[in-house]
DNA sequence: TGCTTTCCATACAGTCCGTCCGTAAGTTAC
DNA sequence: GTAACTTACGGACGGACTGTATGGAAAGCA
């Protein structure tokens, strides 16, 4: 079959392409830094393409960003979901953990710390991040609020203060000299961070 | 006197002009949407003033970028400065409501939070920011360590970490709709992490 | 004052984004 | 099946912007 290639495939193929073909160009180099054409060559179509598929520059890297994040909140919410079970705490510590070891990668930390906030503007950012990351990072707080391992306070400015912690200290790591030793010098002081906001 | 000008001081006079120009421009529209031709009829001169007094666009934004950073970090030293007898976690928390106050004007956290990492790059951006805020919240925590305030423990991860969740929370402070609420929540917050850490 | 260096304005070349138009591929109606 | 229509795509054009090269004015120095 598929001899008959139909619109909706043809439009999620070339689609694919085009992400797939931008996301290590973006990570490389930098939103500003890779033209168009660039792109369109590297997904095996032109500009035309490009531009009927979407509907600028920006939208398409929108589409990358969204991908990434996607990708960074299915790897969390797995590692979270098999610690669900066990103290919220130590859950969070997995959160943690996976955070790390997902900005590893340079296509992760470059397009969702770097260029993401400029590219996108801060409440464009945080609005597609509220649906990933950020939100699992609401949804743990929130956990332990009713846990009562919190004292009482309102939930977002705590998630943003802790994600905001989270992804500098995720750039720490990924650009250090010594990347496993900053890791854990990282973790650590993350680590105290947080058991030094609950309560017994 | 001065009807005379000397090279030195048309020199000032031009870079002093153009930064000033640039600086509410990218302020407000950021770094990639504002053309070099704008910001030199904004200053009163020509792009070939421009490009001889700077190396290029990313240039001239650095320039900005270190102006404001200066501007907050004098301030900052000059509120810390006055406590500076007191106990060093009040300190802390002076220094944590400076830096919320600093950042509501939007040339700040727009320049300093959003544009500057992706137009400097991470590492100049960090570079540069360590000789003025993130050297300042390093001198803190060597200060809490050496009064043994802190269990010991690397000095940069902690600063790092310290620095993203004053960076977050000036940014959500900042754009939040109701300013006043949200930058008295995410004080609390933040207070309540830097307590949760210190030993008495 | 005459010469050199610094400072700055103008003109030019190269690049890149977004749009427009024509064509090909796929879908629907008869 | 084919005709009418919609969708996907390629190629080309126009406008804007960055960085550079060139010529002249202002300042420093002898």
């Amino acid at each position: 079959m598929e001899s008959k290639r139909t619109q909706a495939s043809r439009t999620a193929a070339t689609r694919a392409a085009l992400v797939a073909a931008a996301r290590p160009l973006f990570a490389e180099r930098g939103f500003a830094a890779v033209g168009t054409d660039e792109i369109a060559r590297a997904a095996g179509v032109t500009r035309g393409a490009l531009y009927h598929q979407f509907a600028g520059k920006t939208d398409l890297f929108a589409a990358v960003f969204e991908t990434v994040e996607a990708e960074i909140a299915a790897r969390l919410a797995a590692a979270l979901g098999d610690g669900g079970s066990g103290d919220p705490v130590a859950t969070l510590h997995d959160g943690i953990d996976g955070w790390l070891a997902a900005c590893a990668d340079p296509e992760v930390h470059r397009i969702v710390l770097i260029e993401a906030p400029a590219a996108l503007g801060w409440e464009r950012w945080r609005e597609i991040g509220r649906r990933y990351g950020v939100g699992l990072v609401e949804a743990v707080v929130q956990g332990l609020l009713d846990a009562g391992r919190l004292p009482p306070q309102p939930v977002l400015p705590l998630a943003h203060v802790l994600v905001g912690a989270l992804e500098e200290a995720a750039l720490f790591a990924a650009r250090a000299d010594d990347r496993a030793q900053a890791t854990a010098d990282v973790r650590a002081a993350l680590v105290r961070l947080v058991d030094g906001l609950v309560v017994p």
